[in-house]
DNA sequence: CCCATAATTCGATAATTATCGAAACGTGGG
DNA sequence: CCCACGTTTCGATAATTATCGAATTATGGG
């Protein structure tokens, strides 16, 4: 794992409108949503929007595939995966890396 | 889990110099590391090193504590343990959201 | 082929973040 | 009480990031 992959990865999610648009994305799963109708649930300009996609793609993190007329994104989970594995293995320590309980029943292992 | 400390907090490790001294508290444990021998060791001047350091603080992953005339920084297990609990929670899906082998065996679940 | 749609790129500007020397501030030793 | 040490704050500057309207590029329908 890259430190360089992880430092692009986490300053992708450290903004309001990327955070969001990827915990969009990672709902929606394989299927994916498209650049516009991200823009309009978040409430900015499709520039705006594009900006932010285009930042998630370069780490990495989204997928893009075009589908007719919309570009649709959708979440890299093994990119997720890899920015997961990162942090528990070199920020965490030993006991403290527990998963909270909520998390661990639904989600995790 | 707050959505501005998670945006804090990953913007506050989004950065080579803090990723590089986070780490090394963590390794530290409680015990933590002074100012100036952060700063040393990443190789950077003592004001960039509280400025990087301040960022931690304000994020809430780090603690500092005065003893005598260093100031000792500490990781703030919790907070980092929050932080991937969201990411968890909220930017996994489901199966996707295993942590890898190697972690697991060591620091996870 | 022309037109509407979906998206990106461009360009200009504002806002935030990073860097680092110099000055200031607590702390403890002599 | 003065001085050295460790650190932070200040100030100025450079670099990066965010925003968004306007122009541009693909795509497919009529």
């Amino acid at each position: 794992m890259e430190a360089s992959f992880v430092i692009r990865a986490l300053g992708a999610l450290a903004q309001e409108h990327r955070l969001a648009a990827f915990r969009l994305l990672v709902q929606a799963g394989a299927e994916g949503i498209p650049a516009g109708v991200l823009a309009e649930r978040l409430g900015i300009p499709p520039s705006s929007m594009s900006f932010h996609l285009t930042q998630l793609a370069h780490a990495g993190l989204v997928t893009q595939r075009r589908e007719s007329r919309s570009i649709i994104y959708s979440a890299d989970y093994s990119a997720m995966n890899g920015l997961m594995g990162y942090l528990t293995e070199n920020c965490c320590a030993g006991e403290a890396c527990a998963v909270p309980q909520a998390a661990a029943a639904t989600t995790c292992c």
